[in-house]
RNA sequence: UUUCCUGUGGUGCAAUGGUAGCACGUCUGAUUUUGGUUCAGAAAAUCGUGGUUCGAAUCCAUGCAGGAAAACCA
């Protein structure tokens, strides 16, 4: 075994329970999301935990979608949340619904209710708030707190078959109304809502709330490790009341802090408003963090779960750099991603010593990170080439080591060039370069003997395809949009994404749709699910690094 | 104001009473037919105050700071 490296605290707590025999070393994770939204990068850090712990202690995940609430959720939302945990490379044990246990959660509610621990309550939901006093002040029970078992039951049943209208009751239980801890006093178990549920169809009224919900689902399928974030911190005594009331199998709830990344939000509920709204194009825009954004992208699954793993788990909460992410990606696509030649912002370059009509051909390889660079493909050059605008400067500075009147650049895989005169439009833009080649400096037999500092990207005029590019940027403009004064959408960057018309080298036609691939010195990019044979489409997934935009 | 959780370089995570380390980011320099990659190096941290101890990021006390909690959401 190699040096591993240290435990977080979770992993700490499975391997001391799997010490001690508990469950007899068993261990069985969930990842329980709610379907009403799409899984964003924050799941991704969930999933890669428990299904992690799972493949470490050998142990297994299910996958179990917390679906008590109909009127918030959809199917669309439970078929894209099975691909995306599909897509990072996971497998689970079961897929499981809590409404399957809708049955027996109802049989655990009469078994409370005739034990004493729960009761029918009248109040509206505004009464139950006041009546539950405050952080400093106990409650105060109502009338309804002291209605006798068999009035309960009565009531209870008569909730189910539908003889109320929603809000008209609840079940409570019957904790503590003092204790500090809000929770803890009489939190409701079920509520009356008489709406369709995307599984169960009309078959209940009542559903039972997360608190009474959660932890019966995984007391029924035993999970050993039942982690969640820190936001349940103060569930969890609800959580062990509730199990060791009903006696069942005894989960444990732990609890981490959940992913913060900078500059973009990450709560359903404000990405959905961005889709909502019209902000983004979908659920799945690639400036959006969900799971299926960054699939569109181009970013690969070993990335993200690279990411994860690089962030860590711990209680305390934080604000991870996006850049972070960026890293993983471009650790992994420089190692895998095929280089080729696009112009992104055009102008022409006129090769003044290059016969008119002549065509040759250049070789360039896929990948020079990988030993023979993974083959390679011919690339047509011609007398007149597209050169990005920004790769000449009419004065350039000091270190400039591109064009500008009477410099010398290599054009990649083909041969040095000098910038012999340029010409300007009227308006005083470069319109066109004027350069000479060195026949002798041809890549791969360069007898010329010339040393260029720079190497720049081109594209035949004759021969370059255009293609539809998006320029990605981040979603918003300042690092924490939610801890800003007043709405977090004033806060997007309005220039997010900006599309473009490029050229670029031929061989692109035959890019596959889902392979990454490197413009050079420009980024990674992939092909957009909208992309077609004659309208082709790519999106940036990231650019290079480039220290020297920086100066 | 009550209870709970958390305080380590700019950011994230380690060190579990014994030399504060790793990564991202930042900054140098070298190499380079991508100003990419790679390589070498640098700057940069234990919330404060007491205490226990030969020795404290770690244990105790206290203060401070940040977060969470009073949905018929999860």
């Amino acid at each position: 075994m190699s040096e591993e490296r240290s435990l977080n605290f979770i992993e700490e707590i499975v391997e001391e329970d799997i010490a001690a025999g508990k469950h007899g070393g068993r261990v069985l994770t969930r990842f329980p999301p709610e379907p009403n939204g799409y899984l964003h990068i924050g799941h991704a850090k969930s999933i890669c935990l428990n299904f992690g712990l799972a493949l470490k202690y050998n142990g297994s995940t299910n996958l179990r979608f917390d679906d008590t609430n109909p009127v918030t959720e959809d199917t669309e939302y439970v078929d894209s949340i099975k691909e995306d945990v599909k897509w990072l490379g996971f497998n689970w044990a079961s897929e499981l619904y809590a409404s399957d246990y809708f049955d027996l959660i109802y049989a655990f509610a009469v078994k409370l209710i005739e034990a004493g621990l729960a009761y029918v309550d009248d109040s509206t939901s505004e009464e139950i708030a006041a009546q539950k006093g405050t952080p400093t002040e106990p409650g105060t029970p109502n009338q309804y707190r002291s209605r006798s078992v068999e009035e309960n039951l009565r009531l209870f049943t008569e909730m189910k078959e539908g003889k109320y209208p929603d809000g008209a009751k609840v079940l409570r239980a019957k904790v503590d109304l003092a204790s500090p801890n809000m929770l803890m006093r009489d939190p409701v178990m079920y509520r009356i809502k008489h709406a369709h549920h995307h599984r169960t169809g009309d078959k209940w009224c009542i559903y039972p709330m997360y608190d009474f919900a959660h932890g019966q689902s995984d007391s029924i399928e035993q999970i050993t490790h039942s982690i969640c974030t820190l936001e349940f911190v103060p569930h969890r005594a609800m959580y062990d009341w509730f199990i060791e009331k009903l006696g069942i199998f005894p989960s444990k709830q732990y609890e981490f802090a959940r992913l913060n990344m900078t500059y973009t939000v990450m709560s359903k509920r404000k990405l959905l408003q961005l889709v909502k709204e019209g902000h983004v194009e979908d659920w799945d825009d690639p400036r959006m963090p969900t799971i299926s954004g960054l699939r569109r992208r181009g970013y690969t699954p070993g990335s993200i779960r690279e990411f994860c793993e690089r962030i860590g788990v711990a209680k305390r909460e934080n604000m991870i750099d996006v850049s972070l992410l960026e890293f993983c990606i471009r650790e992994e696509l420089n190692k895998t991603a095929w280089r080729r030649m696009a112009v992104l912002d055009p102008v022409k370059c006129i090769i003044t010593n290059f016969p008119e009509g002549l065509e040759e051909i250049h070789f360039g390889e896929n990948n020079p990170e990988v030993e023979g660079g993974d083959g390679g493909r011919d690339i047509p050059f011609s007398r007149e080439l597209w050169i990005e605008r920004d790769d000449f400067m009419e004065e350039p500075p000091k270190k400039f080591f591109r064009l500008g009147p009477g410099l010398m650049v290599r054009l990649k895989n083909a041969y040095i060039i000098k910038c012999d005169d340029f010409v300007k439009d009227a308006d005083g833009n470069v319109t066109e370069i004027h350069c000479s080649y060195i026949p002798e400096s041809r890549s791969g037999n360069d007898t010329s003997g010339i040393n260029v500092k720079g190497t720049i990207h081109w594209v035949s005029v004759a021969h370059a395809k255009t293609a539809e590019v998006r320029l990605y940027e981040r979603l918003f403009k300042v690092e924490d949009p939610s801890s800003e004064e007043g709405d977090f959408k004033d806060f997007l960057n309005p220039d997010s994404l900006q599309t473009i018309t490029a050229f670029v080298e031929p061989e692109l036609v035959n890019m596959e749709a889902g392979k990454p691939c490197q413009f050079m010195r420009k980024g990674y990019f992939t092909l957009d699910k909208t992309s077609t044979a004659d309208r082709l489409v790519f999106n940036r997934t990231v650019t290079l690094k480039d220290s020297w935009a920086k100066k």
